[in-house]
DNA sequence: GCGCTTTTGTGCACCCGTTCACAAACACGT
DNA sequence: ACGTGTTTGTGAACGGGTGCACAAAAGCGC
């Protein structure tokens, strides 16, 4: 086992910015180039090229100095970091409306992710097919997880129903979450949780819009 | 003007949990609670107290010490903060499901937001119903943007399409974007772009996993 | 009016992440 | 074989955010 250098000294913040690269890396593979140079790799992934070497220089001295990066091998080599040279088995918990556009989603399963199961409490939309899936009802939650070996659990319910959901997802061993509930969920240390938050994404924006016609009505003022 | 104590000092990160403090005391007033302390607005909001304290203080001395903080008029000031007093008018751009989705979702009604416009390229989703409005055409951007005064776009389109978008939006006079699309946009310094990914967040889970898993093997041979 | 209790607001030290800048390393042409 | 030009990998300075710990302030009971 040498080949991991120091497999956990990643900062999380050069992890998150992994899968950037790894998109920009696999379209340019498709379009046939086979070298990049950090400067470009960085441009194609909107960020700053020292900071692009750093993150690489976690995972291992794979450039060549007055070359570049090999493509492939960059795009084998992050693939390998970030666990998606298999198959991960995720549940989709709530087939409202966004839930269905997870399942439906194509993205999925072109990145090493299968929607293997989809669930719901109301037993009206048990049996519908979504997305090539039929949906169980939450009852069978815990049978489904042990049956398909599901690592990673997604929320797509209402907030009222998220912290309940979360808790059997966590005592039915899956330890990886991904939350589109609007609300503060509370898991054990051991799990990592991620959360998606769409109002508070435009309440972002909305601060900043307000901003800039708060400024400009002080930038009158004071003309 | 003299209301606005420093109003361009908030730190981005402060911004960003304002929303989730928002919702907490949200929730609280709808069960009637009208006092509340640092400590428990900071256990519900899931952030540590002494950084709840800082965060609102650089709205202004809104608590009382002894007591802690009014609930209805912090849940006024945040909103002030974060422009939630009027409303917003979004465009979502691309009407497959996530773009459903999102027409659908209640919570941008209750929180300031209104989906004012649906539009698509695709000619066979024109004039349909989703969520209440009609869908326009996406030739028809510009015109729709000037008509409903819209403020924020939302980008629901495959990413081939994305970067286009955004260019319309911009030059159309939107300035804050929010991206769904799976890839890297440019715009002005002046726009304000967020994005949500999916895949990447669900790709860093996967991350955590397999470090699991890599750890345990290591355990076991080191035993 | 006064001391006691509670809670805010904040100075300070620490830590993580970013960015600059440069030496080491490699390819390539001659 | 050797100099030249290019690009990586990284040391070091910097900046922003976090959390501790405490003084200042407000209410309350007596």
């Amino acid at each position: 086992m040498s080949a991991a250098p120091q497999v956990r000294g990643i900062p999380e913040a050069s992890i998150a910015r992994l899968p950037l690269y790894l998109r920009a890396l696999q379209s340019m593979a498709d379009r046939g180039v086979t070298t990049v140079s950090s400067q470009q790799l960085a441009v194609a992934s909107g960020v700053n090229s020292a900071k692009l070497r750093k993150d690489l220089s976690h995972l291992g001295s794979y450039g060549t100095r007055g070359v570049g990066y090999e493509v492939a091998y960059l795009v084998y080599q992050i693939s390998r970091e970030l666990g998606l040279t298999q198959d991960w088995a995720v549940v989709i918990v709530g087939v409202g409306n966004l839930g269905r556009a997870l399942a439906n989603y194509g993205g999925f399963a072109s990145r090493g992710f299968r929607a293997a199961c989809l669930v719901d409490a109301d037993s009206a939309q048990v049996g519908q097919r979504v997305g090539g899936l039929v949906v169980d009802h939450l009852d069978d939650l815990e049978r489904l997880i042990a049956e398909h070996r599901i690592a990673i659990g997604v929320i797509t319910t209402p907030a009222s129903a998220a912290q309940r959901v979360a808790d059997r997802l966590v005592a039915a061993g899956v330890r990886s979450v991904l939350n589109f509930a609007p609300t503060v969920l509370t898991v054990p240390p051991d799990v990592e949780l991620r959360k998606v938050d769409l109002s508070t994404e435009l309440q972002i924006l909305a601060f900043h819009e307000q901003r800039r016609v708060t400024c400009a009505a002080d930038a009158a003022v004071s003309l």
